[in-house]
DNA sequence: CTTGAACTGAGACTGAGTCTAGAATTAGTA
DNA sequence: TACTAATTCTAGACTCAGTCTCAGTTCAAG
């Protein structure tokens, strides 16, 4: 069950921009909602079969558009796709460089605070305006710690090169 | 005119999974090397006119396997390359949104040390082993900056809706 | 109802990235 | 220098995630 005050905020921002808050929209934020991570196409053609690809990913785009999806970039091939930073909250990924599985996580306001300042600092050092940061820690999920017998701690290049290796 | 013990640590890499540091390999670290930020394919072609593309992935692909090359996401549609870290320098990426532009930066050794730490914690806290992070500044470049007339400070929602518009 | 604009689904299309097979190099040996 | 086996290289065919198109449908407003 997903707040109704969500539906709103995004039948409000599709609005804006002219364009009608449909069924296959409605199961797209649905699903992304329900979720807590970013999912892949693969994971919303699971999850709601009816749905063709093309209309999926033309609702994504859409959904973009209107500032209430955010495409995310994993390590491996394929986009995934989440809500908004200020419809959800701010976060961060875990990211399992073994089976590709993402983690949301959220970090505690004072580590943010700390982060966003040094980096707007850094940023400006450049010449550039910050705007937004993002932070992914890579690597191994608890599933493939258990798959994978040789995996303690110390092991990061390994890890790193045999990515590929089943 | 880059540095002889690149080319003897990638040798010594290749030669750890017995393939050979051709020419062809070489014009790749080359290119990685001077460049200074995570390359794309395009800008590879670009400046390496005489190498197939067929071949710079292949490169790419074995330079990687062999731990002296590091593929990146950034937020558009293609990958980039970049030597890998233990290589070159820990670093992080400044990302322009609106042209796509990548620019390498180093953050202190005190603030890298303190995320560090709280991100081991918090991956271990998820059951995750941390083997590593990514941090990206998402923001405008100077060059963009100037180019968008209404560009100043607090218009963090503007550009991020904003950025598939000419 | 009518009209226009937005939406939808099916499937053709695109192009970044991968694969393959034959040609070219290289290392090793003599 | 010549020979051989193994590796590497190139050109181009191929794949498939993601995009586009078109014809048909739904909706909002008069």
């Amino acid at each position: 069950m997903v707040n109704e005050a969500l539906h709103g905020l995004v039948q409000q921002r599709l609005r804006r921009i002219s364009q009608r808050y449909t069924n296959g929209r409605r199961e797209v934020v649905e699903l992304l909602a329900d979720a807590g991570y970013p999912v892949s196409i693969e994971d919303i053609a699971e999850r709601a079969p009816r749905l063709p690809r093309s209309s999926a990913y033309r609702h994504l785009v859409d959904l973009q558009q209107a500032g209430v999806v955010r495409r995310v970039s994993a390590n491996d091939d394929y986009f995934r796709f989440e809500l908004a930073e200020d419809i959800t909250e701010h976060h961060h990924h875990l990211l399992c460089t073994l089976c590709g599985k993402v983690l949301d996580v959220t970090p505690t306001p004072a580590f943010e605070q700390a982060m966003s300042h040094y980096l707007d600092r850094l940023a400006r050092v450049h010449g550039f305006i910050g705007l937004d940061h993002r932070l992914d820690v890579l690597g191994a999920c608890s599933d493939c710690q258990d798959r994978a017998p040789g995996l303690s701690e110390p092991v990061a290049s390994a890890v790193a090169a045999g990515q590929r290796d089943g």
